[in-house]
DNA sequence: ATATGTTTCGAAAACGTTTTCGTGTTAAAA
DNA sequence: TTTTAACACGAAAACGTTTTCGAAACATAT
């Protein structure tokens, strides 16, 4: 077993300093020739490479991002992440990736554990507990001392920092207003409860295009969901008692559930009834009926969220205090679960 | 923007010295009472936390497991990151994950980058263009600076290590007789390339049997698929040419597109034809009709992974060299997709 | 001859910890 | 009173780097 070499071991073997070793690889014009060649030999030779944790230490940088997410057995953020870690990969970051699991305490203890040493700042999505007691104090706390973090998706308008998000309210208005444009007049959302700031937002998007055509809110055609195990239930509640033409649904799962329960009781799609969903992911693609869907290009909102904080994290300390909200564009992708 | 407290600044403004202010907050007997008390409520007050890197440089130790992935996109691989991620927490230790891309060298980029320092061991699975270079040095190199490495799923045998995976062969074996014993007879396998070891096994698992029942094999039966894109065209071959009575696939996708391209041909599933995938994941579960699928509990793989790095973590340096391999039962989940 | 300049290297500090060991002070024992 | 022990604390080393500064050795110019 041969452990890793060191600066110290090779200045031994080679009979010089310590310095002299530094400086010889890093070709510094203060050391000659001889010196230098011998030294870049040996250091080759022994597959010397710099200890990051030293480095980190001595630079005050770790050039690592912490990201923290409430899943990730999820095809959204598994997509972010892979946006983020090509961004960071081109730039020398790595990631160090922690789960909340929707829970606030796990939250807070993933973020004090990074923030003491161990990243240089954060890219986050808040989780729903986090969004619900709006207790922001550990993101407040590390943006304090002066780590860069950038939400996306759950983000909140109380912490200023820089931001990525998908326009929400417009994506479900444009949505809506597409399935309005095909005749359609009762319009089911399927949502979630409203202390999650996407839900809260698209849900606005739906009553505004309802209310700009001067269509009647039907408070018994929004169904907000807590949880995947009510998800069954309500949705066969609104299918047995009301006739529904279309659904807009927050999320893939949503709408692959109401296609299922819809088919099981002979409703046709989309010729009974028409589905949009939220989030462009893998069961949208391949479910049958395959679904219409909102793109939300999480690789995109990586990149970007990435971006950001690495700018951020190479600007000289000008702290800029000047936060931007990036917003990635979404688009209608039509396929077979709406009328055409 | 008020930086994080070091011990240093506790001791000046204490007027004491560093060693005091560590060995009170560590409730060392050699502190006075007087001044443990003192001392822990200053740091308290400033809400210190001991710096991760300086701990790290110190005690040779990150407490950061490495993981290296061919990618994240991917139902499976999320899964048993989820399975780290748990046990990885429970143990105090933090997760940094790199992605490969299905590329040799940026999985050799990532592993150096990591070795150096940054985490204490690794957890991965190869890279397709590993498996098929048979090129291990860069695992090899690691091992022998004495860090462990866990392999899961996509495995070699040359490597001397920690492996978890699930019996491919059997798996394969009992699916397929599942399949025959419906009656089918005409049984096509999906496949990928050789070089994908757990492609390999999958094979094996399926010739054995139809051996076993003295049944002929046909090699236009056996499609292997490069990549996504042949997919479509290398089944429709397939389907059009072959009077087919049921589907192996060595993943969901595989499945997936079969079912979809059957059924526009106006195939029944299952009546017309049966379909059996590989790993259980969203599609299988979604799809329609769903399909049946072998299951490889990725969350268990995960934390089987992490427990047994992080029990040779904490073994002393008693280097038992005595690597296990374990094995993750499979189960048949019977749905939609063939005849009961 | 001295003064000046250049080349080449090493000592030491710094990053933030923990821990060993030494030492001064005080209290107890002889 | 002197010796011994217990107590409370500080100095310094160590982890592996990079970098500043000083200095020795030699060459060149005056």
């Amino acid at each position: 077993m041969r452990r890793k070499v060191t600066l110290k071991q090779i200045a031994k073997e080679l009979d010089v300093s310590i310095s002299t070793v530094s400086k010889s690889l890093r070709d510094s014009p203060e050391i000659s020739e001889d010196t230098r060649v011998k030294v870049q030999a040996f250091a080759k030779l022994y597959n010397y490479k710099p200890n990051n944790i030293a480095l980190s230490l001595k630079n005050k940088k770790t050039k690592t991002i912490g990201i923290i997410i409430p899943e990730i057995v999820h095809h959204f953020f598994a997509t972010v992440i892979s946006g983020i870690e090509q961004v960071a990969n081109e730039s020398g970051y790595n990631v160090i990736v922690c789960l909340s699991d929707e829970s606030f305490d796990k939250e807070v203890i993933n973020m004090e554990m990074l923030a003491n040493g161990s990243t240089d700042g954060f890219i986050m999505s808040l989780s729903k507990e986090t969004q619900q007691k709006k207790d922001f104090h550990h993101l407040q706390e590390v943006i304090n001392q002066g780590m860069p973090i950038v939400l996306f998706d759950r983000i909140s308008n109380e912490i200023m920092c820089d931001k990525v998000i998908i326009d929400d309210q417009l994506a479900a208005y444009e949505a809506t207003n597409f399935l309005i444009s095909k005749g359609l007049k009762k319009i089911a959302l399927l949502t979630t409860v409203d202390y999650v700031s996407v839900g809260k937002l698209r849900t606005d998007g739906y009553l505004n295009v309802l209310h700009d055509h001067g269509i009647e809110v039907d408070e018994s055609l929004i169904i907000r969901i807590e949880d995947t195990e009510q998800c069954d239930e309500k949705i066969n509640e609104l299918l047995e008692n009301q006739s529904v033409d279309a659904i807009l649904a927050v999320n893939e799962l949503f709408a692959v559930t109401a296609i299922k329960l819809a088919m099981s009781k002979g409703i046709k799609i989309p010729e009974d009834l028409s589905v949009v969903a939220f989030t462009d992911g893998i069961i949208s693609k391949y479910s049958t009926p395959t679904i219409t869907t909102i793109s939300q290009n999480g690789i995109k909102m990586g990149r970007k969220a990435a971006e950001m904080l690495i700018k951020r994290l190479e600007l000289k300390d000008e702290d800029d205090e000047h936060y931007k909200t990036e917003i990635i564009e979404t688009n209608l992708i039509i396929r077979e679960s709406t009328k055409s």
